[in-house]
DNA sequence: CTTAAAATACGAAACACTTCGTACTATATA
DNA sequence: TATATAGTACGAAGTGTTTCGTATTTTAAG
């Protein structure tokens, strides 16, 4: 059984990943310029390209280096990596109570009719799956 | 004009702070032993009195030293910092996309009915508070 | 072939948080 | 009062991540 519970990217990593999720497979360059437009960090070269190193080492990004600049790709997905990191913040900061982390979410920020819409029409089918 | 956006406990911080939420004022004995207590870890008593004592620095507590034995506080509302927390949770890992979370939220964690109802409830209530 | 430009690899410093040892201080009790 | 006990203060080591400088390698251009 392959266990592949522990992927908690950090900070740094997880900015990363945002942008190769987004692009797709991406040089280390182009991630380097998109962090740095992105905010007004001013993140070096070499910093980009050693996480992406390790990050390649932790198996979260393969790699295409049959030419000399390297193309990585994001190995994890993004809904999986979200979900973890979700878990691990539900408990940390909530003590596992989602529904009160819900009421915070949904009264603390700006969310469309569409997206109530969605979020109800998910509430109603977990009723009628759950009715006992 | 007091800026108090800044506040973003450790994770240590925050374990010592869920403590103090729901057992109120406590000394340093006290927290460390619950600390302990509830998981596996084992963290000693000056561990936990260092961080309390930056904790108080920062004013995330404050304590009542008119005994040899202090006693602290927590100087932070419990639902202040899990709205700050979830911000840039929510920006972090999600890029602000509050419903995404919210799929994730109640797709993959048990909720139950009464939550349920409450949450669709609050999202009853924002329909039709803002129903342009 | 030589040189300049651009990339990778890697070690080590910088940083922040956690952890603990030790020194010091206050209190109770024999 | 002496001694054991429990507390606080604090420096420094341990840990993990980020940051960058520098050496090396590859490629393209002259």
């Amino acid at each position: 059984m392959i266990m592949k519970d522990n992927i908690q990217p950090t900070q740094g990593e997880l900015e990363i990943l945002q942008i190769l999720w987004k692009k797709g497979p991406s040089t280390v360059r182009e991630v380097n310029e998109l962090l740095n437009q992105d905010q007004e960090k001013s993140i070096g070269y070499t910093t980009t390209l050693k996480i992406m190193q390790i990050m390649f080492e932790k198996n979260l990004l393969s790699r295409n280096d049959s030419q000399r600049t390297h193309v990585y790709l994001a190995e994890v997905r993004e809904g999986n990596i979200q979900s973890a990191l979700l878990d691990r913040f539900l408990n940390a900061a909530y003590k596992g109570s989602a529904s009160k982390l819900a009421m915070h979410l949904l009264g603390n920020h700006e969310t469309t009719p569409d997206e109530l819409a969605e979020i109800k029409a998910l509430i109603d089918k977990l009723e009628k799956n759950k009715p006992s």
